[in-house]
Formats: structure tokens, C-alpha cells, sequence
DNA sequence: AAATCACTTTGATCGCCGCCGAAGCATTAC
DNA sequence: GTAATGCTTCGGCGGCGATCAAAGTGATTT
């Protein structure tokens, strides 16, 4: 059989502290050096080379060489899906002994707001999701998620062009994603993508250095209050 | 930070042939005892038993000991969609370079019909989602799916009760899900688990001896051209 | 009670793989 | 041109872990 196979090498190649560090860190989404990797692992960059060789030749990355530099990214959003439902299973399982983890300041911030893959997740993330249930302008459940007709035109006047999304019959999707700090869901999916991207291009958040963290502008603060009520 | 140790170590668990086999043995969301899995891993029984220990621990099992076996099956359906989107992304990337694989006739009846933990797969599988896009009873995409008005009052003529299964808002959803040998979506969650019950309360297919594999009975031939037109 | 069966624990062996140092190849800077 | 930077390839070291044999535990059978 060749799947079990596949499967096999494919987790074997995740389960490797260094090369999960280096997926973990493009989980925002962007493009890497190689250099930058090796350092985000701690590991030599001839180490970093080979890891990264070896995950681009499975399709988890895809490699883009610019000059000298070589920029890596996640070959795909379901890669990125992939590693998420990963961490959810890992971390339920070790939430049992429960984890005794001093939460630095970096984590903090981390939990307050980072993107996952294309989407906001953590704290911000979250209370998104539930202000936009609460207010009728989607249907979340672990099993799925659906933007609802008032939603619709919310979003239409929020910015979001959603015309462009594909969606089968009427409804438009979004997918629900289990939040790993949280613990609750957030919104993925094309519609989580379009919302991150239009708070970006609004100037409400901003990146953090190197980081899949995201912090809230002063005119973010103001502008969640008004449009979504937090 | 925790959360790159637990991946690391959840997947480096999941990379190990000896215990994909086992994992994916156990997709068929029932119990298999510890010498069974040991078999369908090629390993001794005292090997089995140290992988066995080490999935449990981590929490991708659940065991139940009954006498002197010890049946073991995955912990959730959350670990069951995690192997499959693994699956998806090893299979895709194998088939770059096309993976050049003698198809044997137990392969060719797991393509044909199939378990997937809870609900149907394969050509079956997804011939029965196509048919009921096509009858206007679900809508489905890679980013989600939800059953129709109509498609509520005919799957309870169907006999399914889904008045139990939760729902957000007034929507039902089901949960696409890739199918790894047909590359196409098939219905899962909450539907799809509901949809096999049935198929299986009927007695339309019956579970080969020991494989995830289904066969379809002449009763189901009738039945599924009956009530799904194909 | 003795024998058998299913499974686990322990101990020892061995192969694979991650790691870094050194060297080689590109590209950019001066 | 020479030097510096980013990345890769090669070679050898070292450790983790998968494996099985043998022995132990507990349940079922005769």
C-alpha cells in the first residue's frame, strides 16, 4: 500500500523539532530565508539546508530563489490546515498532564493576536468570531460555518470583496478553525482571509517583527469598537 | 514555547511506519486489539505493544481492555480528520513524481468503497455527495457544506434523525472531506457519519472481514439507484 | 491445578538520522 | 579585481529509538 507509506514519511519529516520549528514559523503565511530558519530552529544553516531541501521535495515547501537568497513559504493553504489540526490533536493530548509552561511575554502577545496561515487567530481572533455570531453575521460550528444573508451585506460594507469567492449553490462558506491557544473557533476560510487582509490594508493591525504575531493599532482599537463592537 | 515540542512529538509519533500502519488500520473508527494491529503492522507483538503504549500516552488512542484483549481505537473523530488531511498532503505530494504503484484488487475495492471513521468514501463515497449536490440536498466546497431546506425534508424521509446533531443558527452543516484516492470531496461530519449508519442499518453494504473496505449488497444496488439515482 | 493465551516489561543490539566542521558555488558588495 | 555574504554539498561523529528474545503478569480454558 503506498499511503501508510507516504503518510509515514510525510509525519516523519513534521516530527523533527528543527524542521517543525521552521514549519511552525511560516504558519503566518509569508516567505522565509533560508538563513532566517536556521536560526528560528537553532540550528547551523548546512543543517537548515537539508531540512529545507527535504520538506520543498516532499511539497510541504515551495522555494522561490531571489539573488542569493532562497525564500521558503508553506506550499499551500491545506499544508497549513494540515499542521493546524496537528496542533490541535497535540495539544489537547498534552493539556491531560497539564503543561506547566511559563508563558513568557512573547507568548502573550502571541495569544493576544497572530495570523494563522491567512487568517486571524488567538484573542483577537476569537472575539472576532463571536462578535460576528452574536451579531448574525455568520453561523459557526465545529462542524462548519456559513456566512448568513445579513452578513452578507456587513461584509460588503466593511470592504471585503466577496464576489470573486467561490461557493457552491448561495451560501458562501467559512471555514471554522479550532483556535490552539483559545481554544475556541475562529474564522478561516475565504472569508477569514478576506477579513485579515482588509484589517491590514486598514491599518488596524500591523505584523511584529518576524513573527506571527500581530498587534492592534491605536486606530484598529477604535475601529473594532465601531464596526464589531469590542 | 510548548506548542512546537507537541507537534514535533505528536507527528514524529504518527511518522513511524510500524504505527502509521496502526493509526491507518484503525481509520474505520472501530476497535482492533493489540495482536491484530501488531499483525497489520509486520511487527512482533511485544514491538506493538511499546508503539501501542506510546499513541495511547499522547492521546491519539483510547483503549478498553475487556478480558485479556485490549482493544484499541482512535481517541476522536479530531484525530481521525488530522490522519486524513495528512493523508491528503502526503498523497498529493507523492504524486508528483507519479508514484508508480501495482494497484492489487483489495486496493481496487478500498477505492471503490470505503470507511473513512465515520461516514462513506471512495468512488462511493463520492458519487453519493455528487449526487446529492446535483439534487440540490447539500451544497459543498472545499471550504464547507450545509444541507438545504430540501435536503433536510428528504434525508428525513430518509430516515436519518438529525434533529439531534447541533447546529448553530438554523443551519446544518456537513463536513467536506478530500478523498484521498478519488481526489474529490465526499460528505462527512455530522451528515456523513448519520448517512453510512443508515446505509448500514439497511443493509445496502456490509463491512469486508477486517479492511476498511465496504461492499455494497444487491439490496443496496436497488436501494441506491432507488433513493440516490445511481 | 495446570496449561494456554493475550499482552506487557526488560535488556541488548543495531541501524538510521540529525548534527556540525570544512569545503565548494553562487551572488552581491567594495 | 577582491572580499564578503547566503546557501549548498560532503564526511564523520554521536545518540536516539525501533527491533526482537526472554521473562513476567493476568485472564481463560481444560
Amino acid at each position: 500500500m503506498p499511503t501508510t507509506s507516504a503518510l509515514a514519511e510525510t509525519a516523519a519529516l513534521i516530527g523533527e523539532p528543527a524542521r517543525a520549528g521552521m514549519l511552525l514559523a511560516l504558519m503566518d503565511g509569508r516567505a522565509l530565508t533560508a538563513g532566517e530558519l536556521a536560526r528560528v530552529a537553532g540550528v547551523t544553516p548546512q543543517t537548515a539546508s537539508g531540512h529545507l531541501g527535504r520538506l520543498a521535495a516532499a511539497g510541504l515547501l515551495s522555494v522561490h530563489c531571489q539573488g542569493r537568497h532562497h525564500y521558503h513559504r508553506l506550499a499551500s493553504a491545506s499544508v497549513a490546515r494540515m499542521l493546524e489540526s496537528l496542533m490541535a490533536v497535540s495539544e489537547s493530548a498534552a493539556a491531560q498532564p497539564r503543561r506547566a509552561v511559563v508563558t513568557g511575554p512573547r507568548d502573550r502577545a502571541m495569544r493576544a493576536a497572530r495570523t494563522c496561515y491567512d487568517h486571524l487567530a488567538g484573542q483577537l481572533g476569537v472575539t472576532l468570531a463571536d462578535s460576528l455570531v452574536e451579531r448574525g453575521h455568520i453561523e459557526l460550528s465545529s462542524e462548519g460555518g456559513a456566512v448568513t444573508n445579513a452578513g452578507l451585506a456587513f461584509f460588503g460594507e466593511f470592504g471585503l470583496d466577496l464576489a470573486a469567492a467561490p461557493r457552491s449553490g448561495k451560501r458562501l462558506f467559512c471555514r471554522p478553525c479550532l483556535d490552539w491557544s483559545e481554544r475556541r473557533l475562529h474564522v478561516g476560510g475565504m472569508l477569514g482571509a478576506a477579513l485579515a487582509d482588509r484589517c491590514f490594508a486598514l491599518n488596524w493591525i500591523r505584523r511584529a517583527e518576524g513573527s506571527r504575531t500581530v498587534v492592534v493599532t491605536p486606530a484598529g482599537e477604535l475601529g473594532f469598537r465601531a464596526s464589531f463592537g469590542f
